[in-house]
DNA sequence: TTATTAGTACTAATTAATTCGTATGTCAAG
DNA sequence: CTTGACATACGAATTAATTAGTACTAATAA
C-alpha cells in the first residue's frame, strides 16, 4: 500500500520541476532528461509519474498513444507548501530564524533584501 | 547496511532538537519526552540515537550505567547545512527565490526584515 | 540472597521510497 | 502479414527509514 501523506519526496520533486518547466511532458520526455543525469530505467520514471498522479500533483490525458502529463497545481503553490513544511519541521513554524540564518551565512545580503522587498511591494 | 549520505531525517532531527535543547541527554531522557508526543518503544529511541552517533551527530560517554549523549556539532551549524540542502534541492542553490516566497506568502513582513538585518549587522 | 529494575547489544520486522522487469497491446514500416 | 519500436499495466525487488523484540548484564531494593 502506498503511503498516505502527500509531501513531495526528493525524486518526485526532481520530476515535477521538469514538468513545470515544460508545461507538459510525457514519460519519455522526462526519462530522456533524467537519463542525462544518471542511470535510470524508463519504467522507473513511469512509476514515479503514476505515483505523482495518484498523489494529485500531475494530471494526465492521452496524446496519441502516450499519456501527456501536466502539473495539477502551479509551481509557486507547491513550493510554498514545501517551505511551510520545512519551517514547521526545522523551526517549529516560525520564519524569522530562517531569515536570520540566511543573512548570517551570507546567502543573502542586505541589498538583496531591499531589492526583493521593493520588488514584491511594487508588484502589488 | 546503513545508507551513506548523512542528512538528518525528520525523526532524527526531532531527537537532535531535544539533545541540543538539553545540552546532553540519555536515551531515557529522550524516550520520556517523545512518549508524551506519541507511542514509541524505548529501544527504538536507542536505535535512533546509536545511528545518530554513527552518523557523527552525537557523541556518547558513559555516565553511571547509561550513556550520556551530547551533540557533536552546534545546532546552528547543522541547521545551516539543512537550509543549504533545501535551497539546493528546491531552488537549485539560489537563496533569493526563497526570500521572495517568504515575503509574498506573508510569512515575513518588511519591518521584520529590517529588524533582522539591523540585528545581524549590529552583532558584527 | 534473590528478584526486580534499568541499561545495552544485537537482531529483526515494518513501513516508505525508489528502481526495475516482464507481459501485453498498438501502430507503422517493410 | 510480420516485425520492430514504443507505449502502458502490473508486479516485484531493492534500498532507506523507522520501530520494536529478545537476550543478557549490572546494580539495587527487599
Amino acid at each position: 500500500m502506498r503511503p498516505k501523506h502527500n509531501t513531495l519526496t526528493p525524486q518526485e520533486l526532481e520530476i515535477m520541476k521538469l514538468v513545470w518547466q515544460r508545461g507538459a511532458a510525457t514519460v519519455r520526455d522526462v526519462y530522456e532528461t533524467l537519463l542525462e543525469r544518471r542511470k535510470i530505467a524508463y519504467t522507473s520514471v513511469m512509476t514515479m509519474m503514476k505515483i505523482l498522479e495518484t498523489k494529485g500533483y500531475l494530471k494526465k490525458r492521452r496524446q496519441d498513444r502516450a499519456f501527456l502529463y501536466r502539473p495539477a497545481h502551479p509551481q509557486n503553490q507547491v513550493i510554498r507548501g514545501m517551505i511551510r513544511e520545512f519551517i514547521d519541521r526545522v523551526f517549529n513554524g516560525s520564519a524569522e530564524p530562517l531569515l536570520v540564518h540566511l543573512v548570517k551565512s551570507r546567502r543573502l545580503r542586505e541589498r538583496d533584501l531591499q531589492k526583493i522587498v521593493r520588488m514584491v511591494e511594487e508588484s502589488e
